[in-house]
DNA sequence: TTGACATGCAAGTTTCTACTTGCCTATTCT
DNA sequence: AGAATAGGCAAGTAGAAACTTGCATGTCAA
């Protein structure tokens, strides 16, 4: 659950987010020239895959090998009630 | 806001939320003592002290210098809303 | 006013994070 | 098969983050 957190910390992948979070499904190379195109953000290929990974390990972002390209989703599951423990509405 | 995000991404400050949930308006020799009796994290008092630094940085906690001491209070604020921004069913 | 207590400030160290570069693997198309 | 495309792996670097130690400041109580 730190690992939410973690992930969410960094501007780029907040970036990530939103691009999956409009269109869902796209590959590395869509996700890098998009970033590039939409929020300004030239980063190399590998930064974005390791940023992916990140995303992953949050499970954040689910994959699917489609061929040669990979395909990446969002899942929204673990932001739900991720500040809960914290809101004093919800404490009972 | 990424400030909030990056204050949540360490589990020494979330702890220090969840005692300020528990017990509002302590001070930091208050929370050391409480860090390493309840959580079993045996900090330095100028490590918490830093914490605290970030986590008002983040807007999540806001300080009044009492005589000597200074008392802490949560303010979950900007946890409210944080993460709908990825939430499809509040898009519009 | 002197001593004890609560905290602030400033270096300094170690560990992590984000990013890059270079090379390797796998798939598709011709 | 050979070239082009999509991606993976690994090592290296620069900067930030987390902690520590030592000293300074401000407040209270006797």
């Amino acid at each position: 659950m730190g690992d939410v957190f973690h992930a969410l910390a960094d501007p780029t992948r907040r970036f990530i987010l939103d691009e999956l979070a409009e269109r869902d499904g796209q590959s590395l190379f869509e996700l890098c020239g998009r970033l590039t195109m939409r929020h300004g953000i030239g980063l190399s290929r590998q930064a974005v895959s390791q940023h992916l990974a990140v995303l992953e390990e949050a499970e954040l972002v689910h994959s699917e090998r489609v061929g040669r390209t990979k395909l990446h989703h969002l899942d929204t599951a673990p932001l739900c009630g991720l500040t809960d423990r914290w809101l004093p509405t919800l404490k009972e």
